[in-house]
DNA sequence: CATCATACTATACACTAGTGTCGTTTTTAT
DNA sequence: ATAAAAACGACACTAGTGTATAGTATGATG
């Protein structure tokens, strides 16, 4: 089905072959994925994936960026809700995710950051960096908007906690994955950010509870 | 230089080996690394590294529980300091660690046990779960002790307070690893991480700053 | 001192699993 | 009908694995 053939069709067998890509990855790895694995579920030949692909790179790379679009910016709405509502919520939002981590790229991404030939630099302009920055950010800014708005009182730099509540984040992730949730107890050590996130921040709680 | 030898001396040869693979695994991570790199590394032939270890899992174990057996226990040793001066100390050295994270075996750790295929069971009986449990059981029994001598209050439970900061720890490691300790100001974040637990364990301070 | 068991070397080998390329075939818009 | 290009899949290549062989060096033993 090919002839001089629109960019709208080059751009839907992109997508498709990205999508395949990406269950592969999610079920395998990246490690353990190779283009082949790829060209079968994808149900395409060598030369086909190759003409849209440079190499695997290339391929979890594209994969990831198609992730990061479809991603929502958690802190963007700003809606009728307290911050200190929304920061918690959004925390609380990580369990589920949590739970269902075989079904995320963590194991992908971990593996791809850790071993690709791709990412040899930590310079500030490698992806990885580029994303650990815009969700620091994100968070960051909450806080300071409400430091702005004396609805918190943070006790340390709204970077440090920022990245505090990051690293935790990352950790219990990879953590969960490997160990499995019956063992991280998820939830518990959630709420245990959350208490802490209180002295932390200290907000002038408009009790909901 | 070698005939009808000592088991004394097959020991000290393996030692040999088992440190050349651990010079090489740091280097280059577990993914990269090869029998081939451990000849070299080692100067020794295939034949030779081939009856010492069947395949570069084994080998890779190998290095593993030598590092564990050459760890000392942080936590055994009870001495004048109070148990409040002992966990601060305690994630204070953190920071060292993690500054010379490149010459540690944590990428290679970690790639380890997402990619090998020695590692498929989640199972208790792993020996990565074995790790992660032994770590927590020691700070948490460090916080029970202190419960017991009324030295802390704490307001959460220590089990979750205890996978809390291990898996903060964890993550602030590999974040670290992977984007340069530049970017995650390692030093402030084990300042929050000590002021979270000044609130979470609510220890009678005797101040001595 | 001769000898013999054996740790070790060096290299060849058969095998596996992947890579990226490229000439050929198929498809379909015009 | 035709020509552009999408899709195919054989191919040459690379990098590793684990085994096997013949030969060398060495030190304990009679």
């Amino acid at each position: 089905m090919a002839p001089i053939v629109s960019e709208e069709y080059k751009r839907k067998k992109k997508i498709e072959l990205i999508e395949a890509a990406r269950k592969v990855f999610i079920e395998q790895g990246f490690v353990r994925t190779s283009m082949q694995d790829i060209m079968d579920e994808a149900e395409v030949s060598r030369g086909t994936l190759y003409s849209y692909f440079n190499n695997i790179d290339h391929t979890f790379i594209e994969v990831l960026k198609y992730e990061d679009q479809k991603n929502i910016d958690y802190f963007i709405p700003s809606s009728e809700i307290t911050l200190w509502e929304k920061l918690k919520n959004w925390v609380e939002e990580w369990q589920f995710y949590i739970e269902k981590i075989d079904q995320t790229l963590v194991h992908a991404n971990t593996e791809f950051f850790l071993s690709s030939d791709y990412v040899k630099s930590k310079d500030d302009s490698s992806y990885l960096s580029k994303r650990y920055v815009r969700t620091t950010e994100a968070i960051e800014k909450l806080i300071e908007e409400g430091t702005r708005t004396k609805e918190f009182k943070p006790q340390q730099s709204s970077r440090s906690i920022a990245m505090f509540i990051l690293s935790f984040l990352n950790g219990l992730m990879l953590d969960t994955y490997q160990l499995g949730d019956e063992q991280t107890i998820v939830k518990d050590q959630l709420t245990v950010l959350l208490y802490s996130l209180e002295k932390l921040i200290n907000p002038t709680i408009i009790n909901k509870e």
